[in-house]
DNA sequence: AGACATCAAATTGTCGACACTTTTAAAATA
DNA sequence: TATTTTAAAAGTGTCGACAATTTGATGTCT
C-alpha cells in the first residue's frame, strides 16, 4: 500500500500537524463541513496557534478546508456536485498527463509500469474481492502516469492538491472500487497506448477511464438515494 | 481594463500585502528567481513577520513563490520549460471549461459574451495596434468562458492560481499579444460553438486556440534566441 | 411573542520576542 | 595556498500576548 509519491517528509512541526490533520479529514475523523476551532486544535495537538495556522494554510492549499476572513475555517463538504466537478477536472488534467506520459516517459519508467500491472494481475488472481488493495493499486497506476508526464505543474496540481480530495470523496462515500477487473483492463489498454507512444489515443483512453469511474460512482449514489426513499 | 473577476477585495492587512506583492512579482518589480527576505519585506511594508508570512502563503498558493523549510522563499523563475508546462495545463483545463461553458452557460451570460466581442471588434477597428487593450480583452474573454463552466474547481484553479503566472510570463517575456485579429476570429468561432451548445467542438476550438498562442510565443522566443547569437 | 439594541465571551488577526537552523566569515590546520 | 573548523551573524520556525472582529446571550421596546 504505497502512498502519495510526492508527499514530502515532515521536517517542521507544522508539517507534522498538517499531515495528521490531512489524514484525519480525509478519513472523516474530523467530519466534513465542520467548523475548525484554532484554539481547540492547537491545544489538542499541543502546538501554538501560529504553527496550527501554518498547517491550516497547507490544508487550504489542497482544498480540504475553506477559510473566510474574520470568520474561520471549515472542512469542505462532500457533495455530489463537488464530486462531479473534481472528476471533470481529473478528466481534463489526467487526460493531458497521459498524453504527455506517452510522449515523455523514459524506458525505465515504462518497464516499471509494466511490472506494476503484472503484480496487480497476479494479486488479483489470488484474491479477487479485496477492494482495499485494488484501491491502492488504482492510485499507484494513476500516480505513475502523472509522474510520467514530466510536467511539474500537472504533477503538483494532481498529486499534491487534487488527490487528497479524491481520496476523501472515495472514503467518505464508501467507494471501494467495485469495478476491479474492468479497471484493470482499462489500465492495460492505457499502458499499451503509452508503450506505442500514441499520445492522442492515450489521452482518449484515460479520459474514458475516468469518465467511466465517475459514472460508476454516480450510479452507486443514485442507487443509495433510491434505497433511502424505500 | 477589467481585472481578475474572482479577486476578493482585501479585508485584512495580509490580503493587502499579498495583493501588492502579487502585483510587484507579476510586473517584475520584484525580479524572478530572487530570494525573499522576510525581515526585509516586513519592514518595507511595515507589517509584522506573521502578517507577511500569511501573505507569502497566498503567493505560494498561486505558484508565484516557492518555499523550502528552514531555507526560505524564492520568486519563481520564468523558464521556457515552465511556460510550456503552463500552456499544456491551460489547454487541458480551459478546453474542459469551454466544453462545460457550452453546456452550462445561461442565456444572459451568452448575451454578455456577444456584447463583449462586439466591443472588441469595434475598438479593434478604431485602433488596430494597441496591444495593451487587446491583452486585457483576451483575458476578459477567457475569464468569461471559465466562469461560464460553472465548475468551482475549474474557476479556482484557473482564475485564482494559474492566471497570475500566465500574466507574469506574458509581461516578463514581453508578449504583447501580436496576433490580435487572428485571436479575435478564433474567439468568435469559439463563441459560436458555445451559442450552438456544441461542447465537443467548443473544447476542440479552445484547445487549438491556446495551442496556437503557445506556438506563437515559442516562435517569438526562438527568434529572440536567434537574434542573441547574431 | 418577536424584533432590536447592548454587552460579555469567544475567535481570528496581528505583533514582538525567543529558539533553532542555515549561512557567512574568520581562524586554524595541513 | 587550499581545506577544514569554529564562531558570529542572519534567517526561519515557534511561542505567548494583545487588538479587532464576530458570536451569543441578555435585556428592552413595540
Amino acid at each position: 500500500m504505497s502512498g502519495n509519491p510526492t508527499q514530502k517528509l515532515a521536517v517542521t512541526t507544522a508539517d507534522k500537524v498538517f499531515q495528521q490533520l490531512q489524514f484525519a479529514i480525509v478519513e472523516g475523523d474530523i467530519p466534513a463541513g465542520i467548523k475548525i476551532s484554532e484554539p481547540g486544535l492547537s491545544k489538542q495537538y499541543d502546538v501554538s496557534r501560529a504553527t496550527l495556522r501554518e498547517a491550516l494554510n497547507r490544508l487550504e492549499k489542497c482544498h480540504l478546508i475553506e477559510r473566510k476572513p474574520n470568520i474561520g475555517s471549515r472542512v469542505v463538504e462532500c457533495t455530489i456536485e463537488g464530486l462531479l466537478e473534481i472528476y471533470q477536472v481529473r478528466e481534463a488534467l489526467e487526460g493531458m498527463a497521459c498524453r504527455l506520459a506517452a510522449e515523455n516517459m523514459s524506458e525505465d519508467e515504462i518497464v516499471d509500469m509494466k511490472a506494476m500491472l503484472n503484480k496487480h494481475a497476479n494479486s488479483q488472481d489470488l484474491k479477487d474481492g479485496i477492494a482495499y488493495y485494488q484501491e491502492e493499486g488504482d492510485l499507484d497506476f494513476h500516480y505513475k502516469v502523472i509522474l510520467g508526464s514530466h510536467n511539474q505543474q500537472l504533477i503538483n496540481l494532481l498529486c499534491e492538491q487534487l488527490y487528497h480530495l479524491v481520496r476523501m470523496y472515495r472514503i467518505q462515500f464508501g467507494m471501494n472500487s467495485p469495478r476491479a477487473t474492468r479497471a484493470f483492463n482499462e489500465h492495460s489498454n492505457i499502458l499499451q497506448a503509452i508503450v506505442d507512444r500514441d499520445g492522442e489515443l492515450a489521452e482518449i483512453l484515460m479520459r474514458r477511464h475516468i469518465a467511466a469511474s465517475r459514472k460508476n460512482i454516480e450510479n452507486k449514489i443514485a442507487a443509495m438515494k433510491q434505497q433511502e426513499t424505500n
